[in-house]
DNA sequence: TGTAGCATGTAAGCCGTTACATGATTGA
DNA sequence: TCAATCATGTAACGGCTTACATGCTACA
């Protein structure tokens, strides 16, 4: 069907996933998706830069896969994105027909404690310490989105994703505090 | 004091880092590199690809933090990299005085699940439990590696690394059973 | 004799970031 | 009126992968 849109990349078909999000009519311009992404995409996928978003939601458009609606503002053009018939059939054929790859992890924080023989042992725990905020941090921002979603039939998915986000810092943070335990002798 | 050798990525750092446990007198090969980083790095960090171990360990020999040897053998010369005193003060400056970012995530599964909904219920459950298949197949290679580190002093760190991983797969695993649960209302 | 593993590298290209550049609107 | 936020884009470049290309060594 769609000679022109081969091969997007994931994060192409995650910016089309969260479109596909948006109830609006008139749809959204790319600096709201880019929010978007921020709440809730950068759990489990980085959120991408704005200037990518931009370019991005060009080539989909070029690929029809989104429809751009144009409004003009002074010397300004703000541009309007939604999903289109083929870009949904893109969306959901991409997600039945393709295998996901085995997530991506790195981990500054672990590949640092590898070479812990190397620093302080109090900059050691310090590391462990700070991380352990910074996820505390993450944790609280996720709780407030799972908040948000509540049970409906609606957002049961994201919801679901949501929930395994927030089980996955607390795992985190119990390693934390084991390996930090574990460094105390 | 490395005026030659300035912002290096991370994965240079880890590279380094790989070198600083090799314990032989005459180095290793890139492709040994390679395959130590195929056997511990991949499970916090991404394995570089074998063109980047080869391009990285050029980029270092040239800022001295690497010393190269090279071995003819008939028509090929066969390099061998072992980490330099200036190697081992970058590595050890870095660790002190640089604050490591937050984990990078992209977890395709968990993007996957957020769309459920365009997907057959049945489709949803057999993604999540192969992944669970790959899970318990990474988990395996990790208790292998773990068991080779064993209870030595000088293996605490990678030990506490490995521990660190195990328990993540773990925690990963009983996300993905209690989702495949609640998907089965 | 041939194939699997050891070993090294170049070239092309994608994905994504940072830096740069511009301008409109809203509220303190 | 000034700063923050909304809003859009280009250019340069880094990191990393895939594809391609080459040759040695051990062993079945």
């Amino acid at each position: 069907m769609s000679l022109v849109s081969q091969a997007l990349s994931t994060t192409s078909y995650a910016l089309l996933g969260l479109l596909g999000f948006d109830d609006s009519d008139d749809g959204v311009t790319g600096y709201q998706l880019k929010q978007r992404a921020d709440f809730t995409l950068r759990f489990y996928w980085s959120s991408p830069a704005m200037s990518q978003i931009y370019s991005e939601l060009g080539r989909l458009s070029g690929a029809e896969l989104v429809a751009e609606t144009s409004v003009r503002s002074g010397h300004r053009t703000s541009r309007r994105y939604r999903l289109t018939e083929l870009g949904v059939e893109t969306l959901n054929e991409w997600l039945a027909s393709t295998e996901p790859d085995f997530p991506a992890l790195k981990h500054p924080v672990a590949l640092r404690l590898l070479m812990g023989h190397r620093m302080q042992p109090e900059d050691v725990t310090r590391m462990l310490q700070t991380y352990e905020r910074q996820l505390a941090d993450r944790r609280a921002d996720l709780e407030q989105v799972r908040a948000m979603l509540g049970d409906a039939e609606a957002t049961r998915f994201p919801a679901l994703v949501a929930d395994w986000g927030l089980a996955y810092y607390d795992s985190e943070s119990a390693a934390v505090q084991r390996t930090i335990a574990a460094l105390d002798d």
